[in-house]
DNA sequence: CCGCGACACTTGAAGCGTCAAGTATGTCTG
DNA sequence: CAGACATACTTGACGCTTCAAGTGTCGCGG
């Protein structure tokens, strides 16, 4: 037996639906336009760029932008066309491949941050109570980590 | 000058962009699985399901659905070649193209509500606040209009 | 020390979304 | 009432994401 959404429930789910419809695009679009780079290829630089050495291997790459091995690994690929980013062997372990950020590519960041952070500002903060940021980190981490808990138990 | 995020608003930001990442496709990986639906498929469907005559203009259901009518068209395109949804003219005005759910696009509509609705309620409101899901609908509300706002300002 | 899963990726094909451009229709303005 | 501009779509090409399948490596039980 089905339960569904309450009337509550239900706005609120079209207006979350809203977001992930519109806002993602919203910065894939600034960011395509400003500096050729998609919404992921900017997460990944700045992951990188805030990491010791500016380097994280393949996995843990994907797990701090919450994507897939195979998502990511074609990401790098363009990344590395461009030489942004460079891949090398592990030395501890053959099955890993790291991945480091270039010269280049850290200078591809920091000229893109200003707008990004901007925009990201001007959609959603820009307006939002305190209180509302702190709602928004916790109800985005409980999102988050249902979705994650959900994957392994469907995935093991 | 740029205004950098604060530390609240870095992991507030930090975890909407995990739900856009990892929501998005859960949605879309379970309604595939499935019913061989996107979840935008499965928007359009359920848009036009209910509403009187279950028939909308191309327009309104894109502007209901978030989307672009180019996006739009194309999806349209592949949910009348399954006969899920047909195309008619407006008897109003020759620009305007109506679209409507057959019933056997109600009865694929039907078949696959149940489940998508489980895993809304499973990855988002399981274990939510009612208070969180007023804040969540308060704060997708505002993020929402100022994405439409900002396209309004940049695309005139 | 050998097999056999599990892990860390990579690759190719297929489908989705976006962007730019094109068509047809309406509306408004001088 | 002619031209210009705006609206309502459609189309094609290109890049991105996913999914399925493949390769190479590691660890562990027998």
């Amino acid at each position: 037996m089905t339960r569904w959404l309450d009337a509550d429930e239900q706005r609120a789910w079209l207006r979350l639906a809203g977001v992930m419809l519109k806002l993602s695009p919203a910065l894939d679009s600034q960011l395509q336009r400003d500096s050729d780079l998609t919404h992921f290829d900017y997460l990944c630089l700045a992951m990188l760029s805030d990491t010791e050495g500016r380097t994280l291997p393949m996995s843990e790459l994907a797990s701090r932008t919450n994507a897939s091995l195979s998502r990511l690994s074609h990401v790098v690929s363009k990344l590395e066309r461009r030489r942004w980013v460079a891949r090398t062997p592990s030395p501890e372990s053959r099955r890993v491949t790291l991945v480091t950020l270039t010269e280049e590519g850290w200078d591809v960041l920091v000229k893109a941050a200003p707008g990004h952070v901007e925009t990201v500002r001007e959609l959603v903060f820009e307006g939002l109570a305190p209180e509302d940021v702190a709602a928004l980190e916790r109800v985005a981490g409980h999102i988050v980590e249902r979705v994650e808990a959900s994957r392994l138990r469907t995935t093991t």
